[in-house]
RNA sequence: GCGGGUGUAGCUCAGUGGUAGAGCGUCACGUUGCCAACGUGAAUGUCGUGGGUUCAAGUCCCAUCACCCGCUCCA
């Protein structure tokens, strides 16, 4: 930073805290870095991939293993160009924007309107108001008012006679010779232009629109073109769900915030499907469900809220909508959305392709479209916020004593990329070779490191950045009785146990 | 995409048109018996990239890329 600039807040020095630890220590780096990066693209390193891994397996685990009632799928990412027609993905993930050349501020094409007095073909008066509906005209401000209706009592012979007219369109069907204006601040705007979220491919070695499709901009679409095989295939029952974890791809205008949001990034979603009448209690249920896997994981409660969309917030197919946000360094950001999706999506689907995707329920014998509650997670962004959440700086005495900062990653220990470390004291006696031995031992049952080099307390601090919860320590004493020293990473204490004994200690001890 | 800021060693950053720097880290050897120890030595750079001005550019100019902040957007 340069010494002219202001001093950044204590978050933001937080945060690039974070994002210089993760680049050091082997979290996440900038896609191809070596050729300059790339907008929007990041890599995971050696302990970054141990911790996403982590965070999925913790997922797949409890979402699917542990329950009977959900099934998984993995879909291609490329899909029938139909499917995003269908699911109304390619009309409404291109939105057309309009930039003020004065104030900046941009708006969507689409909800700026202009309103003209046009005289013998020429605009007059003009006005830009925000919304999509003419009728908003009709709220504009007195002072506005007043030189609208000055001007049409001055022009009404023409318009008797015809000649002048009014003129409402939305700023991206302003005619030629028209004024483009600001609705903020009065300023010209630019040309309306698309920004296409998503991301169009090839397939087939030519590239004629035939064979054209996208990236899927979520994996949601992947489990309902799969609705009717998964209930054919596997004897599951309605209500059930299905579980996917995959990459998905959006265009996205800016990407921002390290990985928080990125133009390539990993879902794990699930679709489940519900008789429609009992969908309010399983959305509820799913709240629950979601909100317990994240505190279980260790998330600070204070740093996770769970956020109710107000009606007006809704998407057209949502009946309720229940934001997971964490409490970034940078600010509130959206990690899951759980939102119960009526059957828009099999209905959509069904018309589109012509085929039955109702039910039945064979108790019952009654037949309907399912209803869909979508607990839809990020699978970067819930690894970036255990990041975030397990980031301390603290203090540690250093060997005469005195306080020393200490950066620690307080992972939970089934999300820590390295569960145990293992060091001799010192490089003689016979200690890196029972060390090696003990290494040797816990690294085919969890992920271990080995470690020689340097003091001792260099080797506890170089862990604590890692997030390693627990180090043993092979010491002069362990050729004595056989036992080791195991410290743990958040109290810096130590206590000694068998070393034959070890791994059942750490699994105790991380309860895995 | 707009505006502002920043790109120099692995990291954090100095660097005033005239030989490329510091601290930390890394590696080697020695010492070291529990929390970023000490000593000695070593490696490390197309100064983001590409052009231009100049006898001479990390430094000035243009372009471009990336990151950060604000706007905007966010199924």
């Amino acid at each position: 930073m340069a010494k002219d600039n202001a001093p950044s807040s204590p978050s933001q020095q937080r945060m690039e805290n974070i994002v210089s630890l993760a680049k050091r220590r082997g979290f996440v780096f900038p896609s191809s870095e070596i050729y300059g990066g790339l907008n929007g693209c990041w890599d995971y390193g050696p302990l970054g991939v141990e911790l996403k891994r982590n965070v999925k397996d913790a997922w797949y685990e409890s979402m699917v293993r542990h329950r009977d009632d959900i099934v998984p799928v993995d879909c291609a990412i490329l899909m029938n160009r139909r499917v995003w027609q269908a699911s109304g993905h390619e009309k409404c993930f291109t939105d057309p924007m309009v930039d003020c050349r004065e104030c900046k501020r941009r708006f969507r094409a689409d909800k700026v309107r202009m309103h003209y007095l046009v005289v013998d073909g020429k605009p007059v008066w003009h006005h830009a108001y925000e919304g999509d509906d003419p009728a908003g005209f009709d709220d504009i401000s007195k002072s506005v008012r007043k030189s609208y209706d000055h001007l049409r009592n001055a022009h009404k012979a023409d318009f008797d006679a015809g000649k002048a007219t009014d003129l409402d369109c939305l700023v991206s069907q302003v005619p030629e010779g028209h004024a483009r204006i600001c609705p903020e601040c009065g300023g010209e705007l630019t040309e309306a232009r698309l920004f296409n979220l998503m991301f169009k491919t090839f397939v087939g070695p030519a590239e004629d629109s035939a064979a054209m499709t996208y990236l899927r901009p979520e994996t949601a679409q992947g489990i309902f073109v799969n609705f009717l095989s998964v209930l054919n295939s596997s004897r599951i029952k309605v209500p059930f769900g299905i579980a996917q974890i995959g990459k998905a791809f959006r265009n996205e205008i800016t990407p921002r915030n390290f990985t928080f949001r990125t133009r390539e990034f990993e879902q794990m979603e699930i679709e489940f499907f519900c008789k429609p009448g009992t969908d309010d209690q399983w959305y509820r249920h799913w709240v629950e469900v979601r909100k317990r896997w994240y505190l279980d994981l260790g998330m600070r409660p204070e740093n996770v809220r769970f956020r109710e969309h107000a009606p007006e917030e809704l998407a057209h197919y949502a009946r309720g909508c229940t934001d997971v946000e964490y409490k970034f360094p940078f600010g509130w950001g959206e990690l899951e959305g759980i939102a119960n999706r009526t059957d828009y999506d099999l209905r959509a689907h069904a018309e589109a392709c012509g085929k039955d995707l109702s039910y039945f329920d064979d108790e019952t014998k009654e037949r309907f479209v399912p209803f869909v509650i979508e607990p839809s997670a990020g699978a970067d962004r819930s690894t970036l916020a255990f990041l975030c959440d397990a980031y301390c700086e603290d203090e540690a005495p250093d060997e005469k004593g005195n306080p020393q900062p200490r950066t620690v990653l307080k992972f939970h220990p089934r999300l820590a990329p390295i569960k145990a470390a293992v060091f001799p004291l010192v490089r003689k006696d016979g200690m890196p070779e029972k060390a090696g031995a003990i290494y040797e031992s816990l690294r085919k049952r969890m992920a271990a490191f080995y470690d020689d080099k340097g003091a001792v307390g260099r080797r506890y601090r170089r862990q604590d950045e890692a997030g390693t919860p627990f180090c043993i320590t092979v010491d002069g004493q362990t050729m004595q009785d056989d036992t080791v020293t195991v410290r743990d990473r958040d109290a810096m204490t130590q206590q000694r146990v068998p070393a034959e004994g070890i791994l059942r200690f750490l699994s105790d001890a991380m309860g895995l």
